[in-house]
DNA sequence: GCCAACGTTGGC
DNA sequence: GCCAACGTTGGC
């Protein structure tokens, strides 16, 4: 079982809008980048995944589940890249932001610190672990 | 197939 | 709003 984190712009997709579409999720693309797709290929589903949101708050506020494996997105144009569905699990208690994952020894190896720029990114069982409990849950 | 130029992302 | 880091593109 395999963990994940993906990233949003809370002005383009935030957490609240990842709540109302409820139990039966709804699709997450914008994936332009090969690094990145691979790890969504890789998905499977029922795996969870922390969602992040960069720019605005820069923290991670909640976790979603993989309700659909990766599909040809058929809105790109190239046909190079998909996407997949995800559904809201729960919100953490207290969102985890970049700076307290900076702060902590432990998380420093994370893809997040050190590729700021992709966007779905593998999380180790440690780290998820630590991020659950830093977040209240 | 190399590498410089350009565009995009995202933290600050 | 700026700029550093990274990926992609295109000329050679």
């Amino acid at each position: 079982m395999a963990y994940w984190l993906i990233k949003s712009e809370p002005n383009k997709w935030s957490w609240a809008m990842q709540v109302k579409a409820g139990a039966k999720g709804t699709f997450w693309n914008g994936v332009r980048n090969h690094t990145a797709k691979q790890n969504l290929m890789a998905m499977k589903k029922g795996e969870e995944a922390f969602f992040y949101h960069s720019n605005e708050g820069k923290e991670i506020v909640g976790i979603v589940k993989v309700i659909k494996t990766y599909y040809p997105d058929d809105s790109d144009p190239t046909g190079k890249f998909g996407m997949c569905d995800f559904a809201a699990v729960k919100p953490l208690k207290t969102p985890v932001t970049l700076e307290a994952i900076k702060a902590d020894e432990r998380l420093k190896s994370m893809m997040l610190v050190n590729n700021s720029r992709l966007s779905v990114q593998p999380v180790t069982d440690a780290e998820w672990k630590l991020i659950c409990k830093l977040g209240g849950i």
